[in-house]
DNA sequence: CGAAGGCATTGACCTTGGTCAACCGGGCTT
DNA sequence: AAGCCCGGTTGACCAAGGTCAATGCCTTCG
């Protein structure tokens, strides 16, 4: 089967693929697979047998866990040019996906053989110092929720989600368009769709946002940043 | 500088050691360090330079973050035989911890340089396997944590907490040996030290525990796994 | 031996965010 | 066009756990 010619290319938007030599990746992409995944259906269920890890090419794909009373908590929202369920397979109990996935939106993946990667790995220590940046990157993401979840309250999250979502390079009006339904950010910021909306009424209230729908203009950046213990702006070099 | 001949034995308790060749060992225990703390003692802040990770020969060594306003939250508390801040380095913007550590005992440690480490990845796959499944095994316990800080109530978090510290082998009574004092517990739980105090002693006046200070009797291990919605007891096979 | 300091416990009260229910509004289906 | 379904909003109420303060207890140290 014939690739477009930059598979490669798209691929390496992700840390994982990044600095990997062409013909390492070509194999890999000789490999993979293409999947389609419908808005809802699930990728795979945490505790399946891990086989393949995913990059995500299009759409939007939550990662999550469910307690026995089947609320949900959502610990990452993959986006595209983003791979997850790379680092599962180096546990000693041949691994297993330690949550589940779902798609948001209508999502395109490639998938790819966890043997194959693992084949890889011994003979590129560029695609293995890939993988060392991408699971060190997961860690820390992971530590930092899990800092602002006892350290933090709730709008103090929302806010910091917020800032983060603020297009970097942008010299215009800082706005945020929110990229999934309200409801799928309070399940990532472990709070409820109700609490959310009154922060949202809160911040508006105070001049600092207002919100139309998923489209919401921040009015004023700098308080926004106070309450979440950042400096002034913090200028480009 | 002459070493103990069973350093290399010691510090395989790690599972980044566990499976090292010996020569690649060895070159790692030509270059490392002995450090000693004293408790309470710090032994590196959040946003250093990560320029050494480290092995827990003795004591105890807790990884924390701090609020601006100086509450604390524990991350992970080290065992001896456990390494940490091993995965640090990886992270594209040269490696700064991103936590604190601190001894809570007066504790003993080995420190390897991050450099050294580096070029035995390079050449030594062992190594760097073993270096993936410590990093998965913690991304893994830091998904857990998310989950129950999410999920699940004080009480929970509590009970697994205690089912997990009673040691795994033994036939005789369940008991826990609390390692820490119960403050540092509660920091490790997200709980005050206040709810901490009232939770044990609901479970005392429920029958299914006895304290002594540090010294938890379980009198009810069943009961204490329902909390958790664990099954009836697997036995080992 | 007595004082002091650290950790833990207990009580009274308060705050944050959760729960439950009603309602709104836009986009789709039939 | 009518109806409906879904996501979101708003209000009233509630509960888990945090806060603050007083007290107890044990270890350490003078």
């Amino acid at each position: 089967m014939n690739r477009s010619p930059d598979t490669a290319r798209e691929l390496r938007r992700a840390y994982l693929f990044a600095d990997m030599s062409e013909p390492h990746l070509q194999s890999l992409v000789n490999g993979m697979l293409d999947i389609h995944l419908d808005p809802g259906k699930a990728l795979f269920r945490q505790g399946q047998a891990a086989e393949r890890f995913y990059f995500l090419r299009e759409g939007l794909v939550k990662l999550f866990r469910l307690s026995p009373e089947g609320d949900e908590k959502i610990i990452e929202i993959m986006r595209p040019g983003e791979t997850f369920a790379e680092a599962v397979m180096f546990m000693g109990t041949q691994g297993r996906y330690p949550v589940n996935a779902e798609a948001i939106n209508s999502s395109r993946l490639y998938a790819f053989e966890q043997k194959v990667f693992l084949d890889l790995l011994r003979e590129s220590s560029d695609a293995t110092f890939g993988l060392l940046g991408s699971m060190s990157r997961r860690l820390h993401m992971l530590v930092n929720q899990i800092e602002s979840l006892t350290l933090q309250n709730a709008t103090y999250r929302l806010v910091a989600y917020l800032l983060e979502e603020i297009p970097r390079d942008v010299k215009t009006a800082p706005d945020v368009q929110l990229t999934t339904p309200k409801g799928v950010i309070a399940s990532r910021l472990a709070i409820q769709p109700e609490t959310l909306s009154r922060i949202l009424a809160k911040l508006r209230q105070g001049g600092l946002i207002e919100v139309q729908g998923n489209h919401i203009m921040v009015r004023d950046v700098q308080a926004l940043r106070n309450l979440v213990h950042l400096p002034p702006q913090e200028q480009a070099p």
